[in-house]
DNA sequence: GCATATAGTTCGCGGCACAAATTAAATATT
DNA sequence: AATATTTAATTTGTGCCGCGAACTATATGC
């Protein structure tokens, strides 16, 4: 049944049931192509006729294209319908040290790629961040550029549309938005880390048709991307999923935020540096991935901090289960590496928390935690437009163009 | 913008623009009756003569009664319009103790009650409620009963339809829908009595238009009941909301729960009357109602422990807020009626939580916790016939009477 | 060459929202 | 008292859209 929550007072129009179904078609075919007209309206269930009259609509709206021709034992060949992947997007992952721009097609393939040294003032940022952008874009002078997404670390409140809280990037209340509009002439989307790994695992993983999960982020700190009901939970000023700054212990060590024992003091990468430091002398310098590269030559050091670290990232997702009870969870982490060896401690943490029942899923991420920063801010994107009411949105940038046309 | 989500596979027909109109323009008459379709017209957005067609539909589904006729300072008089209140809904709330079968009409006004000690085995359990809704129905003759609404201590898996889990009744994996739906001949909706308060105040509190809200309900035990983006999250087999069962003290009091210093134990009544015994020899059959009396006689220890508790809510409230970031926070306590002076105690505890921002409204819940239990349970139909879809329901409905009279 | 199977299009129908015109019923103005 | 004004509610015509049946297109197999 279709889950319309009730709170809404937005009315429907004569148009909505075709806004609907062109998603569900649009989606159908981005998770299946190629795929002909007739499969379409098998797997949704709408008449032939109908689907035609939809993939019409696409592909006058440049989203689809024809694709090859198939073969069957009988019958008329059919048709296959695909993606247009001329359409590109722009992307950024923003972090406080090391930031990444890049270009993506629909289909969240990346067409190319920089590293950049984030700017430490904003404002410098911003003018960094939009010149990149700019740059990427010129390599690719065959591409459509559909928008622009942008990952970071930090909160980002669609209500007053600025970066609200960013303590890693040591900023706040920003208008990050704005100048990259200006800049680049685009619509620009911006969203937390974790979130955008969230939209990453729904629109490039294969948690399709999962409607709950949470998606826990491990790096410096801890992030985590809480998805229910099929839609990410952003809270308040878009400041949910501040699990990893939840006390575990109130005795425990003290943590930025200014708490004691937040579950982020355990489970984070910082944290295992810590257990490991504590039993040996550490050379300066010494980094996480040296502490796996360690791990990866048996060094049993390396191995019992990175087990402490594992032990604490269940027992952080014990309260997550408790509270909210995904059905599944999601590890984007450095530490995924291991997880042959780490997920199985992961998971017996997880298994001693059930009340009742199985234990939600818990598994590594379907890339690697740089990328899934990166597919999200794809996804950021293509919810515009493959998302809710998106034909709505093409009727009127297709307005705006006449009008830019005509005047 | 409406929210539809994504990962709905879903197709929409030429029905499902009304059934959306239909659910607006029920739920304004329901909030807003009496109302002239005039009005509704101007509240929803939609054409006087849409609003005429779905109210005339609603009238022959008879959820809606011509009211009486209205006056303006000039022009026609309007009619207005307003629920059947006729049709009526029959609620239980089962505790381990003493539990209640109600009938409400559909504004949620309780027309009888009656208590009754709760059976302990759950099949007996199962018989005596199918018998106190029976005779709860024939109180009331000249009702139409809409279905059986039930909250309780427990958890609901929707999936199974059965009672999954409720340590409290000591029951686990029974099914309690399927006699009582056969003992009564209609249908029975079960949800847990936290999940109940939540939609209680979505239903017939002051919440209407939040769409992040968390309800904490306090009694002997603690439970939460979770609602984001305006829908109630469930999670996996219904578990989601065992927020009291996560431990803040690792070396706090045993749980009944296995755990070791969860919520529950430092902010239940229970843990009040704890605290209380621990100041103070206590008589036996000392109850926190006791307890409540006693601060009220300005018994210093009686607040101290009343003021415990009150800090022990608050600081579980953090880990809520740094989680989800709910835009409000509900109260259902016995404790409410202490609130101007135990309201600021969490209040303040939870101002002290926000890392940027305001913090979110903390507020006792609009009605008592035992009301909002059942309340809850007349949401819990209501949601079947208003919320969404609904309109396919009747179709559906109205096609099985017609089998049955023609069968 | 004809039966069969599959893909895709065309066309008429009914449901629905919209918007303009119309009817209904009240008050205010002259 | 007649007329204008105002507001409510209905009627009517239009266009969008999904449905389903009929039809066209194109393949294989006997």
């Amino acid at each position: 049944m279709r889950q319309i929550d009730f709170t809404n007072t937005q009315v429907a129009s004569s148009g909505t049931a075709r806004d609907i179904n062109r998603g569900v078609v649009l989606n159908l075919i981005r998770r299946r192509q190629p795929i002909s007209r007739a499969s379409l309206a098998r797997a949704s269930g709408l008449q032939r006729s109908t689907v035609s009259l939809i993939t019409e609509q696409l592909i006058r709206e440049q989203w689809v294209v024809y694709g090859p021709t198939g073969r069957l034992p009988r019958g008329r060949r059919p048709t296959f319908l695909r993606l247009n992947d001329s359409r590109a997007i722009v992307v950024a992952d923003i972090r406080p040290a090391q930031s990444t721009v890049a270009v993506a097609d629909v289909n969240g393939r990346f067409l190319s790629q920089e590293a950049l040294a984030t700017a430490a003032d904003p404002r410098q940022a911003a003018e960094q961040f939009a010149a990149r952008i700019r740059h990427q874009m010129e390599m690719h002078p065959d591409r459509v550029f559909e928008g622009v997404g942008i990952s970071l670390s930090g909160r980002f409140d669609l209500v007053t549309q600025r970066v609200g809280f960013a303590p890693n990037l040591k900023w706040s209340d920003f208008d990050l938005k704005g100048p990259i509009e200006k800049a680049t002439g685009m619509r620009v989307e911006v969203e937390n880390a974790a979130n955008a790994c969230v939209l990453a695992e729904v629109w490039f993983g294969h948690a399709e048709g999962v409607r709950d999960l949470v998606v826990v982020t491990i790096a410096e700190g801890l992030g985590t991307g809480i998805f229910t009901n099929g839609q990410l939970v952003r809270g308040l000023n878009g400041m949910a999923g501040e699990f990893g700054h939840v006390p575990l212990d109130p005795s425990g060590p003290a943590c930025a935020c200014g708490r004691r024992g937040c579950w982020e003091m355990y489970a984070s990468n910082r944290a295992a540096l810590r257990y490991y430091h504590e039993s040996n002398t550490t050379p300066p310098e010494f980094s996480f991935q040296d502490l796996l590269a360690l791990a990866e030559t048996e060094d049993a050091l390396a191995w019992k901090a990175l087990d402490r670290m594992a032990h604490a990232i269940g027992r952080g997702l014990r309260m997550i289960i408790a509270g909210l009870s995904p059905a599944e969870i999601v590890i984007a982490a450095e530490l995924n590496r291991l997880w042959p060896r780490l997920g199985p401690v992961i998971e017996a943490e997880v298994a001693s928390a059930v009340l009742v029942g199985k234990p939600p899923r818990v598994r590594p991420a379907a890339v690697e935690p740089s990328m899934a920063r990166l597919r999200g801010a794809v996804a950021l994107v293509l919810q515009r437009h493959f998302g809710p009411a998106a034909g709505r949105l093409e009727d009127a940038e297709s307005m705006q163009l006449v009008q830019s046309r005509t005047g």
